[in-house]
Order: structure tokens, then sequence, then C-alpha cells
DNA sequence: CTAGGGTTAG
């Protein structure tokens, strides 16, 4: 036996063995995760997993399933198996599979050509490869329908590289593929981006004559679409043979899933003149573009054509309108349709219902959510707990986490990619890094995604250096950094000063990985200069641009001018925004601000009759009060708080108390941010916060002793309500207190 | 008779 122990065969290894003529594939017969071998050598590597859903079978075995399912053997016809275990086949029911399976056994249909593929074709698609293969093994001959259940069981488990492996062997023995082949192999290429794999077999479906079947041309389709070419999809369609209503969604979803809605809808309607009737399918990616183009009138006219032939309850389109409703903002009407879909509702259908919550910043809601699908025995999936998880860290509420936190250890979900690192960033969030720490410690394997959670946790709880170091044993680990980890070490660097490092890594990230830099990216190197103070090397950065510089490129120069009292840069930065954002009301603050603090009154004055005349103050979220010719600027994550007369009230008093006081409240910063955690008001900007940046105030933040007792003032003349937590950490720490950045 | 093509959400 080789070494390959733990990894999956290439197809590169795997191609080359099959040129070798091979025989036949064998398996072995201790380690049922090893599907087989060549000619001796092991080719390929599956996890037995299929037992995923066996907890439905139960309830199928008394209610779906037909009577001989339970009679004797003698009693079982041929017709009847077949149909048995594709209804397996269909519902993912492999317990039930596998019991029926000792039946055809005992009953002698075992040996049949035709059971014998619908077995294998069961095991594959319930998810356990190592059964079926063991069958293909066994099976008196091979035929190409046989072959095809095992590429095709190949390709749905995602197992890419040993379906092309497959396909290979049909080179090598008698039977050749057929149309079903080509139809699932160029699925496979879609998954697998696999342009160049796709057209070869384009060519090959030509020369055998298969392009005239309306299935392998609608494969092509897909195939084409899903790389991206939908220049060649669009033409392909338009010189099939046939287009059925399979081709014409083909052709809208590639549309739709490269953003451009106005298109696909246009062929949505095309289609009907067409004299096609668009299905569930087609209702479903037509209610989706809505979705994302945030069309309500043409969605709510969709929902009144499904309702009208009776799919609005299905799955699939019951749950893109309560996606298309929650996404926009129509709670109600999602709630409504959840609640219509009764039974018919998914787990999807409740993700999308907390989902919508999540994305409009109401965490209370989906939490509420959360709960009635709980209390409905709704099981919760990957999806469900990565949004609540994100639900968590917007409240931000460190006990729900926590308790989230145990669900998904139970539910076994730790390891998935999404949960684990909406775990790691929901802890970050709530100011707890020990905790993020542990799950990311723990977490078996560790992907991208939670390396980027964790490098971003560390650079956002004010651990630099560690941020860093983590970067750099990622990169020794040989793990691929993406543009989001650039983005987490980048602030890492502009936050604590290191700007060579911050320059270096920004240099490497082309250069090395070659990650094309995006706006965000820009705009952290603005940051990182600005906030050093090197305002013209920053505006340089900016000039020498290959893109032309947006809005949130300029900002944090703008605030970088701010702290540095570069007024007159400030007011080119301004003129700059302005252009690109006439409504951005942060630069008429700053400037008046800034006027003001130079004693030029007139001039501040004129920037806040801009922004009352713009009207551009009343960003949600956010209000502001006018103290002498200064303006503060409040936020708060609850816009039903901001906008209060009575929090205004109280708003305008406390900064007149904290003035009266002889505070200057943030003589650098403009906005101050108000937050709630579990009923309780944390935190507000204080004294020389950096720019742009909010003071959250958790149980574990490091304070500084001057802080806590201004925010223990703040505190005492807020609210009854507003109660500071006594337990902060006072001791030395080598990193900035989080509210005035000042070193104890 | 057995195998194939199009749908939801981080």
């Amino acid at each position: 036996m080789t070494s390959m122990a733990n990894e999956p065969a290439t197809s590169k290894v795997v191609c080359t063995l099959f040129d070798k003529n091979p025989r036949r594939i064998g398996v072995s017969t201790t380690d049922p995760n090893f599907i087989g071998y060549v000619n001796g050598v092991k080719i390929g590597y599956f996890t037995n997993n299929g037992t995923s859903r066996d907890d439905r079978s139960d309830n199928l075995c008394t209610h779906n399933v037909p009577v001989t399912c339970y009679s004797s053997a003698s009693l079982l016809d041929r017709r009847s198996v077949i149909d048995v275990l594709r209804f397996c086949s269909n519902e993912g029911c492999l317990e039930l599979g596998r019991r029926y399976h000792g039946l055809i056994i005992k009953s002698g249909f075992g040996v049949d050509q035709f059971v014998g593929t619908s077995l294998v074709d069961m095991y594959a698609k319930c998810g356990d490869m190592g059964s079926a293969v063991m069958l293909i093994n066994r099976m008196p001959y091979l035929d190409v329908a046989s072959c095809n259940c095992l590429i095709s069981g190949c390709a749905k488990n995602g197992l890419f590289d040993e379906a092309f492996s497959f396909f290979m062997m049909f080179d090598g023995i008698d039977i050749g593929p057929n149309h079903y082949t080509y139809t699932i192999m160029l699925a496979v290429c879609g998954s697998l981006l696999a342009i160049e794999e796709g057209k070869q077999l384009h060519a090959q479906i030509v020369k055998m004559q298969y392009i005239s079947d309306t299935a392998a041309g609608n494969a092509l389709l897909t195939m084409y679409s899903k790389c991206g070419m939908m220049q060649d999809a669009e033409s392909l369609f338009k010189g099939l043979v046939q287009r059925n209503v399979v081709s014409w969604t083909a052709i809208i979803n590639g549309f739709k899933q490269h953003r451009d809605f106005e298109k696909a809808l246009r062929l949505f309607c095309l289609m009907s003149e067409d004299g096609i009737d668009p299905n569930e399918y087609t209702f479903s990616i037509a209610l989706a573009s809505c979705a994302s183009m945030k069309n309500l009138d043409i969605g709510r006219m969709f929902h009144a054509q499904v309702l009208k032939k009776g799919l609005a309850l299905g799955d699939y389109v019951g749950t893109t309108i309560v996606d298309f409703y929650s996404g926009l903002g129509e709670a109600g009407d999602a709630g409504k349709q959840l609640k219509e879909m009764g039974k018919f509702a998914s787990s999807a259908s409740w993700n999308a219902h907390i989902a919508g919550f999540v994305h409009n910043e109401k965490a209370e809601e989906a939490i509420e959510v959360f709960a009635d699908m709980v209390k409905n025995d709704e099981a919760c999936d990957e999806f469900t707990y990565s949004m609540i998880l994100k639900a968590c860290s917007s409240l931000p509420s460190l006990v729900t986490c926590e308790q989230i936190h145990s669900r998904v250890i139970k539910a076994k979900f730790v390891s998935n990619m999404h949960v684990g690192s909406s775990l790691i960033d929901a802890y970050n969030k709530c100011g707890s890094v020990e905790d993020a720490e542990r799950v990311f410690t723990q977490k078996s394997s560790a992907d991208v995604v939670s390396w980027n959670s964790m490098i971003k946790a560390y650079s956002q709880n004010g651990h630099p250096t560690k941020a860093l170091a983590l970067f750099q044993k990622m990169i020794e680990g040989g793990i691929m950094p993406t543009n989001s980890t650039f983005l987490a070490v980048l602030s890492a660097c502009s936050h604590s000063g290191m700007v060579q490092e911050g320059q270096k890594l920004f240099e490497s990230m082309v250069r090395d990985y070659n990650i094309l830099p995006e706006e965000t990216h820009y705009s952290c190197v603005v940051d990182l200069l600005g906030r050093a103070g090197q305002l013209e090397n920053a505006l340089d950065f900016i000039k020498n641009l290959p893109v032309k510089p947006t809005a949130p490129v300029w900002r944090p120069l703008l605030a970088a001018c701010r702290c540095h009292n570069n007024l007159q840069m400030a007011e080119f930065i301004a003129k700059q925004i302005l252009e690109l954002d006439p409504n951005d009301a942060t630069v008429y603050v700053t400037l008046s601000n800034m006027y003001t603090e130079a004693g030029q009154y007139t001039d501040a004055e004129k920037q806040r009759k801009l922004m009352t005349v713009k009207d551009v103050a009343k960003e949600p979220g956010c209000s502001w009060i006018e103290i002498n010719n200064r303006i503060y600027r409040f936020f708060s994550h609850d816009k039903s708080c901001s906008e209060s007369p009575r929090v205004y009230q109280k708003l305008k008093q406390i900064v007149q108390q904290i003035e009266k006081r002889g505070y200057t409240l943030s003589a650098k910063e403009d906005n101050v941010a108000l937050y709630h955690s579990e009923k309780l008001a944390v935190g507000f900007g204080l004294i020389n916060l950096p720019a742009g940046k909010r003071i959250r105030v958790f149980k574990n933040l490091r304070v500084c002793p001057d802080c806590h007792s201004f925010l223990k003032y703040l505190s005492t003349i807020v609210d009854k309500e507003i109660v500071l937590r006594d337990n902060y950490r006072f001791h030395h720490f080598k990193q900035g207190c989080c509210s005035c950045g000042d070193f104890w």
C-alpha cells in the first residue's frame, strides 16, 4: 500500500493510471472509507457520511412507502423493488434503502442488472459511495447506466476529481459514454469552472451527434453560463433545436447569477411569448431576481402569479417569497408567507425570515423568530446558526452568543466553515477575544475564513501584533490568504501605527499572492498613512491609484486631516468627496467643527447651513445637536432610540452637562455612539477617539482608569436605565485603552 | 425497466 493515507487522488494521478489500461476497480474490505484501487494502487477516498438524513426514514417508512416494504421477501416484485429504490434515492433515505437491500438479496432480485443499477444509484444519491462502489464491483458486468450512476454519485457528493477518474475509465473498458454521461460530466465541469474540459466535452457531444438531445444541450448551456461565458451560453441557447422550459430557466438563471437581472426578467417575458409556461423553478429565479433588484412591485406581481398557479406554498418558491419580502424589509408579509406555508416550510424558509431581520439590523426580532423555529421543532442548520450568530454580534450579547454556541456544539456544527467563523466573529464583536481564540484552536481543521475571522478579532480588539503573528502562521501553514485576510492585517497595522509593515503587506498582496486590491484595501492604506500623520503621502497614494478614487477612499484622509489639524487639505478633500457623494453629512460636520476650532465662525456656520438646507443630517440611526457652534452627532444602532424626542433631549442634556464639567467631548471626534447591550447602554464616544472609531464597552474590555471614571460619570447623568457594568479590568496592559488609546 | 438538464440562504 502507498502512503497517500489521507488525501483524495487528483485527477491527474488517476488519469495517468487509467491511461495504462485499467482493468478493474477494487475496494478495501478493512477500511470502509477507501473506495478503491486500480491495479493495486489506491485511487480515491470517500467519507461515509450518508447517514445525515436517516432521521427522516422512520416517518417515511410508516407513511409513504408501498406495503411490500414490510412484506416477506417472497412478495416482492421487480417493478416495486425499483420503485422503492427510486423513492429512497429521491428522498435520501439510506437506512430504508439498506433494509430494502437485504430483502432484495433474499428475494434473489439482486442479480438483476436493473435492480443492481437502482441499488448503486440509491447508495450514491444517499451519500454512501463506499457501498455504491462495492456493489459496482460485484455486478456480473458493467454497463453504461451503472457507470453513469457511479459518476453521478461522485458528482452529487462533490467528488469531482473522482467523477473525472471514473469518466476516464470508459476509455479502458468496452462500453462507451452516452448522452447521459455527457450531461453528468458537463455538470461536473460547471461546478469546477473547468471551461477547457467543458469545451472538449462539447466537441465530443457534437461528434457523437448528441447535440440534438435537449438535456445535453441544456447541460452545455448551464456549463457555459456557470463558467461566466454568457455570450456563448446565449448563442448556444438561440441555436438549440428545441427549447423547453428547462432551457429557458437555465438561461434566465445564468443572467441572474451574473447579476443582469433586467435581462433575466426580459427573457422571462420572451419565454411566455414563445408559448412556454414558467414553472416553479422559473418563478423561484424570477422572484429571487426581484429580491436582488429590490423591486417590490414586480416581485408582488410574480407573487400574485404563483398564487394563481397554486405554486406559492412549495418549498423553493415559498421560501423565495419569504426571502423576497424579508430582504426588502417587509417583515409582515414575510411572516405571513411563512405562516401560510405551515408544514411545507423548510428550515430554509425559516432561515430566510431570520436573515431578513439580520440584514435589516433587527437582531432581537431575528432571535425571536429563531426561538419560534426551535419551538416548532424545525431543524436548525448551518445557515440558521450562522445567521443567528450574526444577530448576536450586532446586539451585541455575550450571553446569547454563549447559548447559541452550546447549541452549535450539540448539533455538531463547530467545524462547519460558516458556523465556525461566525462564532469567532460573534465572540469578537461581543468583546471576548479569549472565547474567539478558544473556538479557533478547538476547530479540528481551520479553513481560510476562520483564519480571517481570528486575525480580524485580534486586529479589532487591540492585538495588532497577535494579528500579524497569526497571519505569518497562516502563510507558513500553506493557507492562501484572501482579500479579507489583507483587510484584517492592513487595519491591524493602521491601528497600531505600523506604517512600513502595512505598506509591505500591501505590496506583497499583488506581487506574491496575485490578489487585486479593492476599494476597501486602498481605503485601509490611506487610513494607515493618514493616522500616522503622513497626510501628503496619503494624498500621493490616492493620486497615483490605478483607478479613479471613490468617496470611501477619500474619507479616511479627511478624518486624518481632522486629527492632525490640516484645514487646508481638509477643504480640498471635502471638495473631492462632495463631488462623488454630495449627501455625505460627515463632510459638513467635520468642516464646520474644524472652522469653529480655528475661530472661523462664519465659515463654520456656512457649513451648518449647507447641511440643513441639503437636509443631509438625517441619516438613519443618527441624530445631531449643535452646542456652542459645534456639532455633535449621535449614533445608535437602535433607530427608534436615536430618533425619539425624549432621547434627543436627553442627549442634549448630557452634552451640556459634560461641557459644563469642563470636558471637551471629543476634541477630534464629532461622532458619539450610543450602544445598547442586553438593555444596557454601554458606551459613549470619548475624548480623543481615533476618527471613525466608536467605542463599545464590554465587561472584559480594557479601559484605563481615567476613562472608566468618565464613563461612570456619564452613566450617572444619562438615565436610570442606563447602567454601566462595574467589572472592567483594571490592570496594566500593553495595548492602549480602547476608549482613549492611552497606554497604562 | 436502470442513468441526465433548470430553483432558496451565509
